[in-house]
DNA sequence: TTGTATGCGTTATCAC
DNA sequence: GTGATAACGCATACAA
C-alpha cells in the first residue's frame, strides 16, 4: 500500500502541500504555470489520494457494512444485497460484507473491526437473541431490514401477508375449492393466506388445510408431495419456493399434471422459478424498494428512528 | 461516526495515552491498578479502536475488494465470491464490493476510491480490453482469477477442459455415439471436447456436431432444441448449465426421455442443477481451490508474479 | 497567490 | 512504570 502523497508532489514541484491540494481540487488561487506543473507532476507519479487519511480527517466515509445470511447459500438474501450494490455503487458507496456471525460477540468484533470504515451497517434478516442494548455502544448507525425489532434502530419491514392473499385469492378465483398450505408456523404469510378466504365470499365454503413443516427446504417438499396429494387438494402454497420445487421434482416423476390437477404457488421469487417444469407462480419479496429505501436512509437518517413496511406481490406463472 | 478516544480515555483516567494503549493490549509495563481502571473506564465508555486511523499508521487493512460479474445475477461468480467471502472471513478479512465497472474510466475511479482501504483486489473474469498498463500505477495489489493476463500480476487460472473432457468420454462411454456440443466457439471446452474423442479409442468412430449459440443462455437451450434433436444426436453438452434448462424444458413439454432418449451435460454446476427435472449432469468450477490459492496470494504475496492453473470437475446426475 | 501549522486517532520510539 | 512526542496522509483555518 505504498502510496505517491501529497508531500512527494509538493517537493517535486517544488511547493507546498497545500497548493498542491488547491491544484488537485482545481480551486482557485494557483497560477497557472504551477498547476499544470503540478498536474502533470501528480500524473506522472500516479498520484490517488488515500482514502484512509481522507476519512479519518472528516470523519465519515461511503462504505456500508451488510451483516446477512451467505451469499449463494441464501438466494433471497443474495438477491436483495446485490439490488443494494447497484444502488449503493450509483451513489458513491461500496458495500463491505460481514456474513452471518455464528453469536454477537463474533458480531461485535466485525462491528468493531469496522469502526472508522463503516459508518451505517445493514442487517438482513438478523434475528437478535439477547442482547439489543449493544447496539447502542457502537459507532455505527444502524438500519434492520426485515428483523427483529432493535429499539432506537430505523427498521425496514415486510408485509408477507399481501402477496399471499392475492395468490391464494387468485386460486380461489380460478375455481380451486381445497387449498393446502405447507410450511412452518409464519404469521405473516398465515395471515395473507387466512385474510384470502375472508375476502372471497362464496355461498360454497372452500376448505383449507395446514400441513406443518420444520424446514422448509427442497427435501421436505418433497416428502410432503405424497400427503398433499392424498388429502384431496387442487391446490398448494408453499411457505418457500424450494418447498414447492420438491413438489414439482415428485410431480414430474409421478407425472402428475400442473396446474391441470393440482395448483403450485411458492415463496420468495426465486430466479429458478422461471426455470422450472412448469414455471412456479410465487411471492416475490419488494427488493428495489428496501434499496431505495435503505439509500434514502444512508443519505439522511431521520431525527427519528421509525419503521417502514413493504408489501410482498404476487407473480403468476404456469404452475397456478 | 464520533467514537470514543484513547486520549478520553486517557484523560477520564488521569494518565496518558501511552499508558492506556499499554493496558488495552495487555502489554506488560502497566501497574494493577492503573491497568483494572483503564480497563473499566474502556468498556465503560464504551471504547472501539478507529480503524481508518490504525491503517493509516500501520500502513495495511484487511479489506480485500473484489470486481466481477453482479452478485446474483450470474450465479458461477456469486459462488465463486460467496466462498472467497467465507475463506476470507475466517482469517480476518473483509471483502467490498465494487461490481462489474462498465469502463476502464469507472473502474479506476473505484481503485482510487479504495485506496488506503483496500490492499488487495481480485477480479473475477475481468477482461482488459486495452491498458492493462493502468494497474502499474495504482497502489494496490491485484490478483486476477479467470481473466485476461496483465503483465505484473498475479493469475488463477481455470481449466476448462478438464472436466469436458471426463464428461464427454463418460458420455462415449456408456455408449453415446453422436454428441453435440452447443455453445460458442471458448477455447477451452472446446479443447475437452475434442480431447475425449481422442482418449476414447474405438473402431467405430462416434460422431461430433458443434452447434453454435450467441448468448448461451436459457432462451437459446430452449430455440436449439429442435435442432439437437434432428441430428439424430443420443447426448448434448451444452457451453452452460443455463442452456440446459433450456433444453430440459423442451424436453420435458415434448415428453421426451432423458437420458433415455438424449443424455445431456451442461457446464458451471448451477445449483439449480441438482433440483431440475431430471437432476443436470454438469461440470463445476474449482471454486475452493480458487479461494484457498487467493488467501495464500494475499498472506503472502510471491516475489515474481506466476500464474496458476486449476482443473474443472465432471459431476454426473441424473441427466446423463 | 502562496505557505505554515494543526488535528483526525492510532502506534511506537525514546527518554525519564 | 510512565509520559511526551513524532509520525501515518489529508484537509483546512489562518496568516503572509
Amino acid at each position: 500500500m505504498a502510496q505517491v502523497t501529497l508531500k512527494q508532489i509538493a517537493k517535486g514541484a517544488d511547493t507546498s502541500i497545500r497548493t498542491v491540494t488547491r491544484a488537485l481540487k482545481r480551486q482557485n488561487g494557483v497560477s497557472k504555470i504551477k498547476r499544470t506543473e503540478i498536474l502533470r507532476l501528480a500524473n506522472e507519479m500516479g498520484y490517488v489520494p488515500n482514502i484512509a487519511a481522507r476519512n479519518l480527517r472528516l470523519r465519515k466515509s461511503n462504505f456500508v457494512g451488510i451483516i446477512g445470511g451467505d451469499i449463494g447459500r441464501e438466494s433471497v438474501f443474495l438477491r436483495k444485497a446485490n439490488d443494494l450494490q447497484q444502488k449503493l455503487k450509483q451513489n458513491g458507496y461500496y458495500p463491505v460484507l460481514g456474513g452471518l456471525p455464528k453469536n454477537e460477540d463474533l458480531l461485535k468484533d466485525i462491528l468493531r473491526e469496522w469502526a472508522g470504515f463503516v459508518s451505517t451497517v445493514i442487517f438482513y434478516n438478523y434475528s437478535i437473541s439477547n442482547s439489543p442494548e449493544m447496539f447502542a455502544g457502537l459507532p455505527q448507525h444502524f438500519i434492520f431490514v426485515d428483523a427483529s425489532p432493535v429499539a432506537g434502530c430505523y427498521h425496514l419491514d415486510i408485509n408477507r401477508a399481501s402477496g399471499v392473499h392475492d395468490g391464494v385469492l387468485h386460486l380461489l378465483q380460478t375455481g380451486r375449492r381445497c387449498i393446502v398450505r405447507c410450511g412452518s408456523v409464519d404469521v405473516g404469510r398465515k395471515d395473507g393466506f387466512d385474510q384470502a378466504f375472508d375476502s372471497f365470499s362464496q355461498s360454497e365454503k372452500p376448505r383449507r388445510i395446514h400441513l406443518p413443516t420444520v424446514k422448509c427446504n427442497f427435501k421436505e417438499g418433497y416428502s410432503m408431495a405424497e400427503k398433499i396429494l392424498a388429502s384431496g387438494a387442487d391446490a398448494v402454497f408453499f411457505d418457500t419456493d424450494r418447498m414447492a420445487f420438491g413438489f414439482l421434482k415428485y410431480a414430474w416423476e409421478k407425472r402428475i399434471e400442473i396446474p391441470g390437477q393440482i395448483a403450485v404457488i411458492g415463496f420468495d421469487d426465486d430466479p429458478w422459478g422461471k426455470l422450472s417444469c412448469p414455471a412456479l407462480s410465487t411471492v416475490a419479496h419488494p427488493i428495489e424498494e428496501l434499496s431505495e429505501a435503505i439509500i434514502t436512509l444512508i443519505e439522511q437518517l431521520p431525527e427519528n428512528p421509525a419503521t417502514l413496511t413493504f408489501d410482498t406481490k404476487f407473480i403468476r406463472r404456469e404452475s397456478a
